[in-house]
DNA sequence: AGGCTAACCTTCCACAAGGGAATGTCAACG
DNA sequence: CGTTGACATTCCCTTGTGGAAGGTTAGCCT
């Protein structure tokens, strides 16, 4: 008790952990491979987690293996504490758009460039789309691979 | 030169001094009236960057008044770096989404408590546009009112 | 076998940003 | 006067970013 309770980023390491042991490398990578979309983290960063948790009893370290490898195992209490933590209401967004806050100061730009900025800006969001749209097509395509998944 | 570039919340802070010299905490109201929807700064975030923005000489600081009131003003050399920034390419959004977070863990938690968590979320959304619907219309009100700004 | 190389894996360091409690000051009102 | 509440700043601790440095070893080549 009086357990702080644990913040996103610990949660994520904790939350790949019920898969099973992994090291620092292999967390950063599974965060990579998709959770880094809306809640990266760095490399120091899940190391510095990673001697909190287990200083917490929330992981344990198995023995150092080749390469210095060492993999974390959760413990009974970090199941309890993500368990605690993901049925906690999520956190409010949090968002940072330096585009708007060059707009908002727009008065001070000439229409050239903030045309550009935004057009720019626009394009980026374009490529985001059509590469969403491709997951969302690779998915429906393995959909109808499978009829049982297909009703939806 | 070599001046280091301004980041997004000193600019912000140059950018209101435009307007007239202000106190941290006036700052602080400015960007809580506003700026704060998509790029939100801390108290001691403020008052830490006005340091800096002094020792830089980009602004520079009144005589303390009343109350520790300490009324800082924008100089010529930050008008110049305020006049660099805005004028860079906007840095890429950078988004932190809690809810999406725990949905990725979603196997974890039960439907219900699944499913109120996407509402409610949904909900604060839902306010949020209907807030934003407010002032457009009342931008679309004001612009009526002045037929000079009504051709866009 | 021996040696190279590239991929692995962790640590270190320095700094930026976030959050909020603590502290201090004064205006205003009774 | 004395209290109260709004104003204004500081302090401290945690979290996040970024990259360089440093070690290890698997695998491949000859």
């Amino acid at each position: 008790m009086a357990e702080p309770t644990l913040n996103a980023t610990q949660a994520s390491l904790l939350g790949f952990l019920h898969d099973g042991s992994a090291t620092g490398w292999d967390l950063i990578e599974e965060v990579r491979r998709g959770l880094a979309r809306f809640w990266n983290v760095t490399t120091s960063h899940v190391y510095r987690e990673l001697k909190t948790l287990e200083s917490r009893r929330l992981v344990r370290a198995g023995k150092t293996g080749t390469r210095d490898k060492r993999p974390y195992t959760i413990t009974a209490a970090g199941r309890r504490a993500f368990a605690a933590w993901i049925h906690q209401a999520p956190a409010p967004e949090q968002i940072r758009i330096p585009l708007l806050v060059t707009l908002w100061f727009a008065k001070h730009l000439d229409a050239a460039t903030l045309v550009r900025f935004v057009d720019d800006s626009r394009a980026e969001h374009e490529r985001r789309l059509s590469e969403y749209r491709g997951f969302a097509d690779a998915m429906a395509g393995s959909a109808t691979a499978d009829p049982h998944v297909r009703a939806v």
